[in-house]
DNA sequence: TTGATAAGCTGAGGTTACCTCAACATGAGG
DNA sequence: CCTCATGTTGAGGTAACCTCAGCTTATCAA
């Protein structure tokens, strides 16, 4: 019975990790989903915007959605993609680069100071319970 | 430059066990918010609208929601609150109570399952470190 | 080479779960 | 008993998703 108290640690950690996160993201002007958007096109680089939405695990019709935001604040570029025109490529400006690195470096150093208030053997236990979990 | 996998894995796993509760409430047809509320009146008793709000983390507007809802399912009643007429008193009818424990049931056995993959250490490491981080 | 069928994107409109603001009823203190 | 505070709710808004239908472009079979 111990167990409904580990999801409930969990979920209270995760509200403060969420809070964080989002408050590490304040500074940057973009929501949440357009930050995920613009780390993703950062590891991968152009994608499709199916396969954009694909990645975000959400509708392409969302993902129209989250492009446009993004293509208003001039951090991606839509252009057809040549190998099929049906399809448009979604790509990051150099403005989109820089702050997608600049959102990702907030996101690690938030990250380093939540998870920095555990020793380096508490740190290692996390990610190999979770490392659990996840599979 | 591990912690941003931290952050990472910790939010896969999030993923994991929200899925796995919002299929264990499934049966019940009731929505998380609903859910939450039935379980903080099952663990509290009867309670203001306001009251009910605070513990919820939502404004009082949205508890109205809520509690609308919840009466329409006749889950719960709203009475004036006779210390305060200003106030209306939010309880558990008989079936709302039973649906409250059976989702409490439910949630607790989905748990158990979920951290029932790991080993009693592992719980105990997961318990140590995330109390650490809720604090 | 020409339909028929499929794939990619987006407009229209819906849903969920929140929010704020202002109105209304009741209570409490001077 | 008048004023000010408190508790709830109506009206209306927002963010981030969704589905469905329609348009354009591709692919394939005959």
């Amino acid at each position: 019975m111990d167990d409904e108290g580990l999801a409930e640690l969990f979920w209270g950690v995760s509200r403060r990790l969420r809070a964080r996160t989002r408050t590490a993201l304040e500074p940057f002007g973009v929501a949440p989903a357009q930050a995920r958007a613009l780390g993703v096109l950062l590891g991968h680089g152009p994608l499709r915007l199916s396969e954009l939405a694909e990645r975000l695990r959400i509708a392409p019709r969302s993902a129209t959605e989250v492009v446009d935001d993004l293509q208003q604040r001039h951090l991606v570029v839509r252009r057809p993609d040549p190998a099929d025109r049906r399809a448009t490529l979604v790509d990051l400006t150099p403005a989109g680069t820089a702050a997608g690195q600049a959102i990702r470096d907030a996101r690690r150093a938030e990250s380093a100071r939540f998870f920095g208030a555990l020793s380096a053997a508490d740190r290692a236990d996390l990610g190999r319970v979770l490392r659990q979990l996840r599979d």
